[in-house]
DNA sequence: TAAAAGTGCTTTGTTTTCCAAAGTTAAATA
DNA sequence: TATTTAACTTTGGAAAACAAAGCACTTTTA
């Protein structure tokens, strides 16, 4: 029998990193704050997880305003949406003998 | 938008021991030797992961012979699968949304 | 206009987790 | 009797996770 954990993206082994990635496949775009709302994170703890997922080419960062306020945004990469894919692809063949 | 991760089982965010569930969930029954294989793990590194899940209630250890030769082997329990399963619904209700 | 609050981090320090390597015990085989 | 195998346990170090605090900047509020 071959190896079913193999396949599987260390990066992807975070919880966090997921939930990041599974917002991102939907969602365009999205704040830091929203995430940190929606993740129940602290500011840090996010961070420190969004750029993980930056510095693999995951994700792509984006600074501008809402109105007068600034904003940064999150959105996935080509790169990202593959290798979640994979990731996913990889999940499925671990679980599908069931 | 709820958070997507909080029914994520913690015990599962390690890929050996969601490698080791995915294994118990289809075999009755596997020894430890086969698993250490199967993973490409060293024993003490599967033996605590092991521990983990026998402390969850999440596997059974049986401890006999082969012949005159010890076999350890381990399966899954109820609790066990319940949940892995509830573990999987969630990851699945996480990207359904592809 | 001074104080308070929000955004998005970085830094610091602690706790937790992971893992390999070595040591252990008991039985089996050469 | 010496070596090997099975299945651990112990030790120690490295990596990861995380909360809390600090920070620079801007905007809103009193």
């Amino acid at each position: 029998m071959k190896n079913p954990i193999a396949d599987l993206n260390k990066i992807f082994d975070s919880r966090i990193r997921l939930g990041v990635m599974s917002v991102l496949v939907v969602n365009d775009e999205i704040g830091f704050n929203d995430l940190k709302q929606m993740l129940e994170l602290t500011d840090g703890n996010l961070a420190s997880h969004l750029n993980t997922l930056e510095q693999a080419d995951f994700i792509k960062v984006h600074k501008g305003f809402i109105g007068r306020k600034t904003s940064t945004t999150y959105s996935i990469t080509a790169l990202g949406k593959q290798a979640f894919k994979a990731h996913l692809d990889a999940l499925e063949k671990m679980i599908r003998k069931l």
